[in-house]
DNA sequence: TTCGGTATCCTGTAAAAACAGGATATTTGA
DNA sequence: TCAAATATCCTGTTTTTACAGGATACCGAA
């Protein structure tokens, strides 16, 4: 019986590249794609592919969040991330939030196929570069930051001073003062500037 | 006469999906493609293509750099940016190198032929999406730093302070303090987040 | 050669951030 | 349900930045 498959990427290329690639494996069946998380979940309410392959940047939803919902709601499919660039935190996101598998789109049709089969039979399969991707970032890890922190790294790196983050959120100064500060600590980082360059290499903002 | 293409992209999936995209089209002849810079200029050295796709983000070089490279070496060939995620910077500055075109990868088949044909007949391509990002960025251009502003700039952004940077570069710290101030006028921003940030985008650090 | 841009330096003030050392209510997860 | 995490607020002090308004020296291109 094929494994049936179905992809949830924006970009037309990866879809069609990968379309292409596996048109010729008798033991996979195309179920066709979807360009977003709205439309993912809809087809998945009527439909029940074998293994999901999910973009991690998908332009409503974060993958790594839908990657959640979805193994919530549907825990039997297995769902293998895709990304087109080295984005340690993500890859190790996606596989705590229920991922069995991880490729990056440089991936070859070997890979991809070596990916769905691996993880149909519930293992867990993290391509070349993703493995060492998750190797090498075992000790420098991504911060975790909450909500309101985001919002407060979001609105500083947009230039706004405290003062003026404070009005826009409705809460005192020396509240954001407080976030501003876990913020350093968090990141590891002794002022503003050292904090803006890791958010935005993290891609926080 | 088929218009002869060729690929320089290190994503198999974005290779294999322009490839199969363009399969189909009688009067487009695939040449082949390469996955890093060095094998791109050894192919162009032999062969030419009228049409180069050209990724921003090859593993070796820069797609800017290359770009550049290609465009004095061999002015005949049209060169069409190619990228995963809207950079602006990436975008006005492939231009500035001599692309006469530019699609994002979420591209549809349709896009990608205009794009290689309208290129070919000397016209420039933008994809709908980059001539957002160019349209929105005509006013706010990337600022033109000197030499020493960009080094300032990358200290700043490390976390040191203006006293550590006058030590560092042997310069006194009004010093440093008039480069930090001629870096705010020059990105149009009020402070050093917003700064860094803007950096960030440019690709300045 | 001269003029514009760059790099260097200065004094001073006001605003903002960094840091210390708290407190309290609410939310959330084990 | 109960502890931990989160979000909120406070009073201070010190350090750093932002900004105003200068000046001088050097270099390269018109």
């Amino acid at each position: 019986m094929a494994i049936k498959i179905f992809i949830a990427d924006d970009h037309y290329m990866v879809v069609e590249g990968i379309r292409s690639m596996l048109m010729h494996e008798k033991n996979i069946e195309w179920m066709g794609h979807a360009m977003n998380a709205a439309s993912c979940m809809a087809f998945l309410n009527q439909n029940q592919p074998d293994v999901l392959l999910l973009d991690i940047n998908l332009p409503d939803k974060s993958g790594i969040d839908l990657c959640k919902e979805i193994k919530v709601k549907y825990p039997e499919i297995f769902i293998v991330g895709l990304s087109s660039f080295n984005q340690q935190s993500y890859i190790q996101k996606m596989m705590l939030n229920g991922a069995s598998g991880y490729v990056l789109k440089n991936a070859t049709k070997e890979e991809i196929v070596d990916a769905i089969v691996s993880v149909v039979q519930g293992a867990i399969y993290l391509s070349n570069e993703a493995a060492a991707v998750v190797r090498e970032n075992k000790d420098s890890q991504i911060p975790v930051i909450t909500r309101r922190e985001k919002e407060v790294l979001q609105l500083i790196a947009e230039g706004l001073t405290n003062k003026e983050i404070a009005e826009k959120l409705f809460i005192s100064t020396t509240t954001v003062d407080t976030h501003r500060n876990s913020l350093l600590s968090k990141f590891d980082v002794k002022n503003t500037a050292n904090l803006v360059r890791m958010a935005a290499q993290f891609d926080f903002i």
